[in-house]
DNA sequence: AACTGTGAAGTGGTTCACAGCA
DNA sequence: TGCTGTGAACCACTTCACAGTT
């Protein structure tokens, strides 16, 4: 019998995406006072299969029995630790238009161990207004030229880009150059980083585009 | 010699994606002057390697000349024939909140062959008011109860559901009742639709969350 | 009998490396 | 010589299918 492999313990990132659903449905079956859960139980909720669903756990080390299913309560505990929600992760959003209000203001930021502490932008017409999640205390927008000093101030981590393509790749290395290691980047153009940085491009128009392709091609067909 | 390859002209989504840079800098391009380009300047403006540049080119059926590279016009009008920008795909926007608000602004969707043409909320309210891209005729509101009518009245088939989670599933049902074929579901809940729905499903959160996950990790290496 | 955990095969996409052609 | 076009290897993730365990 061999121990559990305790070598790279890497999540995937398609396992990442799904864990915090699990989580929702765990807790969901915790209230209603459920014991155990089935892995296709999970998948029906999340959409996916229930060998999708058991090899994402068996990443996060948690073990179901065999014949019976998973324990609710410990592996909602397992998957929290898996994610790290234990830790806080801050963030600041820059560039504080409808997109930047709407991270600013999302409220299912604090279960996701996520929340946004700064908001900045360049229009002098919004700096010194305020924004944010109104359950939480709403925060000024700052002027960009604060930024370096509020993030090392603070200890950020995470930026979300959400300002006009124009001005992404200087807000960028404005970032990098602020000690920011992560960045989610809402804007269409490609930014040019370190690779000690890591960028997630998120592109709305691109994701559309696809969906008209994918419409026109079956249209023709 | 073999004729070029007829059968599947499917594009891969990662191409599908790429393309609209590809064109973005191409019109630059042609801008400057400039009469040919090679795959790798493509590729540094995209952010990816000269042999992704050359596969998706091939995808689209355009040939460049070995040696000397792709012509700049030639292969832009391949590119917007391949995307199929010549045709407009109509969209309607379900939740005229920020991130609805955002996407109904948006300036750059009309060279991407998309126009959003409708707006429906359920909050009285918002229904009535006016929102959009001021550089088009800004849209009235509507109640969710006249989605079905336009969407068949104006022939749309790509709609964004950007609602609260608790309301995107009947939203959703709603949508495919009025016909709609292909959904960008923007809220944080799986969708259940029918086989000839196509969902993509974007969640920002979960994008941060999967930077804030290797981030811990990093750290903690 | 029922359900998990996981090798092994399959899939979609990227990277490598090089043959082919101007 | 220089750059394209593309088989083949590779990689990350999904799916299959079944052995293992209670």
């Amino acid at each position: 019998m061999s121990l559990p492999r305790l070598r790279r313990r890497e999540l995937p990132d398609a396992t990442i995406a799904r864990l915090p659903q699990y989580i929702r449905c765990l807790s969901q079956l915790e209230n209603a006072g459920l014991q155990t859960v089935h892995s296709a139980d999970l998948a029906a909720h999340v959409g996916v299969s229930g060998a999708v669903v058991r090899r994402d756990l068996s990443y996060v080390g948690s073990y179901g029995t065999r014949g019976v299913g998973y324990p609710v309560s410990e592996l909602r505990d397992s998957v929290n630790r898996a994610l790290g929600l234990a830790t806080e992760h801050r963030m600041v959003v820059v560039g504080v238009g409808h997109m930047g209000r709407a991270i600013a203001g999302y409220t299912g930021f604090a279960e996701r161990g996520l929340r946004v502490v700064g908001l900045f932008d360049v229009d002098p017409e919004l700096i010194g207004a305020k924004a944010g999640n109104p359950a939480l205390e709403l925060l000024e927008i700052l002027p960009l030229s604060d930024l370096a000093g509020f993030v090392s101030a603070h200890d950020v981590a995470i930026a979300v880009i959400a300002t006009p393509a124009e001005a992404a790749q200087s807000v960028a290395d404005l970032l990098v150059g602020a000690g920011i290691t992560s960045i989610l980047n809402l804007s269409a153009v490609h930014l040019s980083v370190p690779d000690s940085v890591v960028v997630r491009p998120v592109d709305l128009a691109t994701e559309i585009q696809i969906l008209a392709v994918h419409a026109a091609a079956r249209e023709r067909k």
